[in-house]
RNA sequence: GCCGUUGUAGCUCAGUGGUAGAGCACUUCCUUGGUAAGGAAGAGGUCACGGGUUCAAAUCCCGUCAACGGCUCCA
């Protein structure tokens, strides 16, 4: 241990230590304020303990609460603090596993039919407090397997067994921190010392392992922080956060509604969010007619045989909503939980030339799919939705060009709609479980190739996830987070080789051959609900000017004004500006109150003056005055803003 | 579907065994006003629904439905 070793630092400095020196002790030769800071240490690109020695030369990174890695550390060992917390106060409980998450930790626990609730959060957490203040040091020990499981057999504890079975002998090791000892690989942090705020945030069931057929455990979610003004911080952000919720904005808006009566997962679109709705579809539909795209119109209902050839049938047949039957005849339809089947038909309405491909085909589609109870979730999860769907046909050849067409669609709806900040899925067959999907090893291979490399011409950055492609083909999905973090599919753009052989589509080659053409499903919002669901958070309601149900408030002083106020507003009605007079007997102090409230872009103000220079008083929402111009002025000002983000929907 | 929590006026919420409340919104009247809440009066609830316990249930118990937070699922 006496020879020397060779430290570099993220600076490209090298410095030189005894081997088996610590994360902690380089630390404390930099700075003090470092090494009170350090939770632990990436050694050659490997998150270790900060107290665990070096023996060879390294490269090393001291990690603090700034670093990822440092803070999934911290919550991982906030996880063994709760646990410990849970135990001292609920004896005899067993645990499952205990990671930390993007937003702190969770802990899986079996509470043997205990009762845990809410008004148990403020113990767990004082317990967790107390313990924290012991400043317990995280003492890592390699154990053998047998011993391991002799501890938790005897301890009683099935499920850290149940994850022993599946570890080898010789990687095993357990950390204990006080009285509590756990099954785990680390790294931690070098004592609960750093814990200095913990909350507990919610609990949920969720199963063992993820596998609904196992034994449901309560999650115990929680956070904690170094410092308590950083849990008030988070709270507070949390209660911002909640103040963009869709389904709160949705209600306050006038936007749309659910009601029981109609159907849980069934939203009702109100006239204010219908006008939204409608310019989205009216973007779209110009933008698809400049890409080739022919608009076409199903029914919400198909035979039940459409979907026995299309496979959905047996795929998603008996989780459905059952078929409805003609009363006669006895005739089986189901409400259409997808349009390509429809399309496919039309499709076929006549023989098709290689000539006429691609054939483009779109259609704003209302889909009806039976989700879960559980699952549904304002309008981001729903039993009723349109897709902005279209199909393409095309040549094999033709593809990966359309394939990158329908990227560039789905680019240019997020940059005009703000949506900067999305992630690309790729997302590809499991492996290991090849008999989930139909469809040829063949044509799989190439569909799967077919994306990757459009994506990658495209510059997309894109993560790849095995196992998540739709039964028919793979698909790559664009990705957006929910106001409180939480993360959707928005556009998706999918290959599919299998559905043209099932319903045997047919074109004419240049040598008179017959071909079977290749179908991309894609649409760039995905579904109106969700897209607009997310919009609706990531604008707080405040719409671009073009989308905005009400653009302008004409708001006049008194009733005196009010001839004037109805012609200024016919005059812009005319001139496709939307809104309305506020003819209420109210002052005009709350005339602007309720419009600024409603998020009405722009308030026009009549009165004396400007009936008698046939001007108007534009406010603008949340900057306040602009001053006084004539109705030509305001609607060059209005058109400008408009024509800013290229939408003069 | 599963686990947990919740359900009182259009909205936000008080009320924990003894005749259903507040603020905002709504209606009417007064007021005719200049850039974020003028005043007064009024109307509005089978306390989600269905059972049960009790002299008495919004309140306690059981069931159903729905919403919320997760889990599983998501063509």
């Amino acid at each position: 241990m006496s020879d020397q070793i060779r430290i570099t630092l993220p600076d490209g400095s090298v410095r030189e230590y005894p081997g088996g020196v610590t994360g902690l002790e380089i630390a404390a030769g930099i700075s003090e304020g470092l090494a009170r800071n350090v939770l632990a240490a990436s050694v050659n690109g490997t998150v270790q303990d900060a107290t665990r020695p070096i023996t060879t030369d390294a490269t090393v990174k001291l990690l603090t609460w700034n670093d990822p890695e440092g803070k999934a550390t911290f919550w991982h060992s906030s996880a063994h603090l709760l646990a410990e917390a849970l135990e001292e106060l609920y004896p005899g409980i067993q645990f499952g596993i205990g990671p930390p998450i993007e937003n702190g930790f969770y802990y899986d626990v079996d509470l043997n039919g205990r009762h845990f609730s809410q008004e148990d959060f403020k113990k767990v957490e004082d317990k967790m407090l107390e313990l924290a203040r012991k400043k317990q040091e995280f003492v890592r020990k390699p154990i053998s397997k047998a011993e391991a499981v002799d501890y938790f057999e005897k301890k009683g504890d099935p499920y850290k067994l149940d994850l022993l079975e599946r570890l080898d002998d010789g990687t095993i090791t357990f950390y204990t921190q006080g009285n509590f000892t756990d099954l785990c690989r680390g790294p931690h942090i070098p004592n609960t010392g750093f814990i200095k705020a913990a909350k507990v945030m919610n609990v949920a069931g969720a199963y063992w392992r993820g596998d609904e057929k196992n034994k449901m455990l309560t999650r115990v979610y929680a956070i904690t922080f170094p410092k308590q003004k950083e849990l008030d911080e988070y709270l507070h952000l949390l209660e911002e956060a909640k103040k963009r919720d869709h389904r709160k904005l949705g209600r306050e808006l006038e936007l749309f509604a659910f009601s029981e009566k109609v159907g849980q997962g069934l939203p009702l679109w109100l006239p204010k969010g219908t006008m939204l709705r409608e310019r989205l579809e009216n973007f779209l539909r110009r933008a698809q007619v400049r890409a080739g795209y022919s608009p076409v119109v199903t029914p919400h209902i198909g035979g039940k045989s459409l979907y026995v050839t299309s496979g959905h049938w047996e795929k998603y047949g008996k989780d459905s909503f059952k078929p409805i039957l003609t009363p006669e005849e006895g005739e089986e339809f189901l409400l259409k939980p997808m349009n390509c089947p429809h399309h496919c038909e039309i499709y076929k309405t006549k023989p098709r030339s290689y000539r006429d491909l691609p054939l483009r085909l779109a259609e704003f589609g209302t889909v009806y799919r039976y989700e879960q109870s559980g699952e549904l979730h304002g309008l981001t999860r729903v039993r009723g939705f349109t897709q902005d769907d279209a199909h393409i046909f095309c040549r094999p050849d033709q593809v990966k060009e359309e394939f990158m067409k329908v990227i560039d669609l789905v680019l240019y709806v997020f940059r005009s709609l703000g949506f900067e900040d999305f992630s690309a899925q790729i997302s590809l067959r499991d492996p290991e479980n090849r008999e989930k999907y139909i469809g040829s090893d063949d044509a799989w291979a190439k569909a799967e190739d077919a994306i990757v490399e459009a994506a990658a011409e495209k510059g997309l950055r894109t993560v790849t996830e095995l196992g998540e492609a739709a039964f028919y083909g793979p698909k790559l999905d664009f990705m957006v987070r929910d106001a409180l973090g939480r993360k959707w599919q928005l556009g998706t753009i999918q290959v599919d080789y299998n559905l043209p052989d099932r319903f045997e589509l047919e074109y004419t080659g240049s040598d008179n051959q017959k071909y079977r053409p290749v179908m991309i499903h894609r649409a760039p919002f995905g579904s109106l609900e969700r897209f607009i669901a997310i919009l609706i958070e990531n604008t707080g309601g405040n719409f671009p000017l073009w989308l905005s149900p009400d653009q302008i408030a004409v708001l006049p002083i008194s009733e005196k004004y009010e001839t004037y106020a109805n012609d200024v507003f016919l005059a812009l009605q005319e001139r496709d500006v939307r809104g309305y007079v506020d003819h209420r007997d109210e002052k005009i102090g709350r005339k602007i109150r309720d419009a600024e409230i409603s998020k009405v872009p722009f308030m026009l103000i009549v009165g004396e003056k400007e009936q008698a220079e046939g001007h108007v008083a534009v406010r603008r929402k949340g900057e306040g005055d602009l001053g006084s111009m004539s109705i030509d002025d305001f609607v060059e000002l209005f058109r400008a803003e408009v024509s800013q983000v290229g939408q003069a929907v």
